[in-house]
DNA sequence: CCAGCAACCCGAAACGTTTCGGATGGAGCG
DNA sequence: CGCTCCATCCGAAACGTTTCGGGTTGCTGG
């Protein structure tokens, strides 16, 4: 592999100035530049990444630690998430370093044994929990990091998050436009801050609509078609008349069991979870998954540079 | 992040004798060895890895280039595959990176440009096609890989593969021993060697049990349900009264299309695709995908260390 | 003619590790 | 005592890059 040194004897310059004229320094003559590129063209000079590394501090790659096959995890979203990070940070360069938990592996352990042997440059960090350990060690660490979603409102690290809030007043407005005398919330386990945002936006919808806040029933737990079935049944032996669905899953199972219900649901466009898969009619908000990429790869890479950048992704009503 | 030389300072020794401690080199004392372990332990040191690749040449990074999402590729065995191996991986102390293609780009020039800038120590390929351009490129560079499969029979690289010849035979033989009169084949595309080798066993058994060989329908074509199904209706028609299924998914579309057919399928024992989901009678060969993990991560070692590892894995007939 | 200034260039140090080729001191032995 | 041998240690070089601080030109204006 031909080097730095091997290019500049070639060129009789000096290891120095050939380093300056790839990196497009300033004072380096446009002729030299030209020259150079030229050369490393003809000896098939490629930069030693390790070597830059070592020099500047910076790695290069980015980690994430997902749990292994377990009951809990949502396969798809974490499928999603991976495949669409990895994409993401690949098209700028940078190299993904997935670290999948083996059973019995603490999450938090991992977490901290990763950025003590600082060989990356930024973690990413999905679905927190209330109070999320992993975040304790990341904010405890000197490694950058950035969430998708929160572990608790008033994050005070660099995050990528929707609008909870809006999921829950929107979807539980249009619902009460429709007549809807006594709305089911059907959400994620109660653990997830999502869950609680989305219900104080469903009860700020009911006080603007002058409707008692016990109108609200609100239901947490595992966000699965199996489940939502079961709610459905629970909810028409009551004979409520509305509910708000946390996702597609839970939405597909209420709508199985309980045909007749005015139904809203987030929608998170997942890839293989198409909207469709719920017959209508179906009020929504939109917010598809993948558009969290970007911002959250942009957001990693500001937060490396010493920023602290929190960004909160719009929804959008689909009636 | 504390050094070597910060550690050496601090234990009075030099760094020379330091790295050869933490490395457990012959010429030091086993009381040095412990004092040192222990002082590293004190103030929390850890090697860097990006300065020992220089030195060493080694990176402890191991990548796998994916497609994205696409129509053709089989995400539930990509997934299972990605996760499996990173876990295997992980385990090992070993950093996987995921590299996932962007639309339109080439997977041969992706895998050489990984190996270009050399950063890291091995690479995985996963269901080649037929002379498969990804290997040509890694064989031609110096970085060590190992692959899932082969691309062709007389593979002179690494590879764990399983024994699809065998798969092939056992699968025909079972149906005919069951009296089936005319088989079908419905099996991958027809550039996947894999689709060759069973053929090619298929046909010995027949050969064995003295049956023509026309007797044979094969049909290449994506192992989907939706394929079973299509080609179930055709083999109804047609009034086959035996089939083999490269995979369960194929397996359920020709169960579901043709409920009295012979069926044969091989069972890659998919997490997340139960072999119940095929009613029976339904006869197996059974190779777990999971079961590849453990020797594609030991031989992606031994090929780094040098060795050319060649393993094929068993199947199992259930009946 | 010379100070000042651009424009271009270079040597050497540094990043954190591994390793080569000695150095030191003491034990064992004739 | 003089010698070898072994266990234990160390200095310095090396991996390939970036960058700091300092040259050397040759031209301009005073």
């Amino acid at each position: 592999m031909a080097t730095l040194k091997d290019l500049a004897r070639h060129l009789n310059l000096s290891v120095t100035q050939v380093s300056r004229a790839l990196n497009d320094h300033s004072d380096v003559s446009v002729a030299t530049k030209e020259r150079v590129r030229e050369g490393a063209r003809e000896i098939g000079y490629r930069p030693n990444l390790t070597a830059r590394k070592l020099k500047s501090g910076r790695s290069g790659l980015v980690a994430m630690i997902v749990p292994g096959r377990s009951e809990t995890v949502e396969i798809e979203i974490l499928m999603e998430t991976v495949m669409g990070l990895s994409a993401e940070f690949s098209r700028r360069g940078l190299q993904f370093v997935l670290h999948v938990l083996s059973e019995g592996d603490d999450p938090a352990e991992a977490h901290r044994k990763l950025v003590q042997n600082g060989s990356v440059d930024g973690v990413i960090v999905t679905d927190p929990q209330l109070d999320d350990p992993r975040i304790v060690v990341l904010q405890d660490s000197a490694t950058p990091f950035i969430v998708h979603g929160r572990d608790r409102l008033d994050a005070a690290y660099p995050f990528v998050d929707i609008d909870h809030r809006a999921i829950g007043h929107d979807l539980a407005a249009a619902l009460l436009r429709r007549g809807c005398r006594s709305l089911a919330l059907i959400d994620g386990p109660a653990d997830r801050p999502y869950a609680s945002l989305r219900r104080a936006g469903a009860e700020a919808a009911l006080a603007e609509a002058g409707v008692a806040p016990a109108t609200l029933h609100v239901h947490p737990g595992p966000m699965t078609e199996a489940r939502g079935r079961a709610d459905g049944e629970y909810l028409r032996d009551k004979g409520m008349d509305g509910a708000i669905a946390g996702n597609m899953m839970l939405a597909a199972g209420l709508r199985a069991a309980c045909p007749d219900l005015s139904l809203a649901a987030h929608d998170d466009a997942l890839l293989r979870y198409a909207a469709d898969r719920v017959p209508p009619p179906l009020i929504r908000t939109v917010a598809p998954l993948s558009d969290a990429w970007v911002p959250l790869c942009d957001g990693l890479a500001e937060a490396i540079a010493g920023g602290r950048p929190q960004t909160l992704l719009d929804i959008h009503l689909s009636e």
